[in-house]
DNA sequence: CACCAGGCTGTCT
DNA sequence: AGACAGCATGGT
């Protein structure tokens, strides 16, 4: 059994916020799955409790990737004010950027549910078998091992699913880990040379995955807040005003807007479940 | 049956 | 540089 000391931490924000899709409840907690390794993870308090997990996983790799460290922002107005109190405890996790890259290509013009359903897919399918104790939960894919055939045709990822295959054909002997050595223009810049990656996906890789905590996705729902409650119009008149308002942790601040408006719009719609 | 979803690509001004 | 249709699929 694991136990990490995570005070004010919220296991339930991080993991629902639409960061990260690799994920499922059960009776005994969350069974986590990220790149090689998985848990069963639950919280008690200040505890972070991992009962069950793939030996790859200590409590150091748990802090690190669950940002333990990371202090929340500070709210800057009445809305940032608000987005704060409901996440209370939500962290930016830091990801693995082969699987975060999958993960933000299959989220393009996409629901979150089916994006959870594509990523698990995938593991299932081209991934390992490991089991946790009573569970079952699978690795995800290296580079190279996503090749179009009929699994690929069963996730129905759509036009995406092209983007899979030729990511992982290209990073198969094309590392991503370059990319750590470069400052967020040039990081940016190599990302969008991966075709189906645009400046939301590569920004949402950047932040996820390469620490760029100023990294500031602009999705449908992220602009719509811009608008309504910063005055913003265009995608680089956001970027300006984010930068303005929430500093050097932006994209940080971004997630906790993102998720409470995904959260407002489903006690006002019923949607998303 | 419309329209939307953590957008990107190609094309046309 | 900016606007805009088309895109696979599933949900509401």
């Amino acid at each position: 059994m694991l136990r990490v000391h995570a005070p004010g931490f919220s296991l339930a924000h991080t993991l629902a916020s639409g960061q990260f899709f690799r994920y499922e409840e059960t009776g005994d907690g969350y069974l986590v799955s990220h790149g090689q390794r998985a848990f069963l993870a639950r919280q008690d308090g200040d505890e972070l409790l991992v009962p069950h997990a793939t030996p790859n996983v200590t409590a150091e790799w748990l802090e690190h990737f669950f940002a333990l460290d990371d202090a929340a922002p500070e709210p800057v107005d009445t809305y940032s004010a608000q987005a704060l109190a409901f996440c209370g405890g939500m962290r930016v996790c830091r990801q693995e950027p082969w699987e975060c890259l999958v993960g933000f290509l299959a989220s393009q013009n996409n629901h979150v549910p089916r994006i959870r359903q594509i990523m698990t897919g995938l593991a299932r399918s081209y991934g390992e078998r490991v089991t946790l104790g009573p569970y079952v939960a699978y690795t995800f894919p290296e580079p190279g091992a996503i090749i179009p055939d009929a699994r690929l045709d069963a996730l129905k990822a759509g036009y995406r699913a092209r983007y899979f295959a030729h990511a992982s054909e290209t990073l198969a002997h094309e590392t991503l880990e370059g990319v750590h050595g470069l400052d967020y223009d040039d990081a940016k810049a190599a990302l969008m040379e991966i075709p189906g990656v645009g400046p939301k996906v590569a920004d949402c890789i950047l932040l996820f995955a390469y620490g760029h905590r100023g990294a500031f996705p602009i999705d449908t729902h992220v602009a719509a807040i811009m608008r309504e409650h910063y005055r913003a119009r265009t995608t680089s008149g956001m970027q300006r005003k984010a930068r303005t308002l929430f500093g050097e942790n932006a994209g940080v601040m971004q997630q906790y807007l993102f998720h409470y408006r995904r959260h407002t719009m489903r006690r006002v719609a019923g949607a998303f479940s």
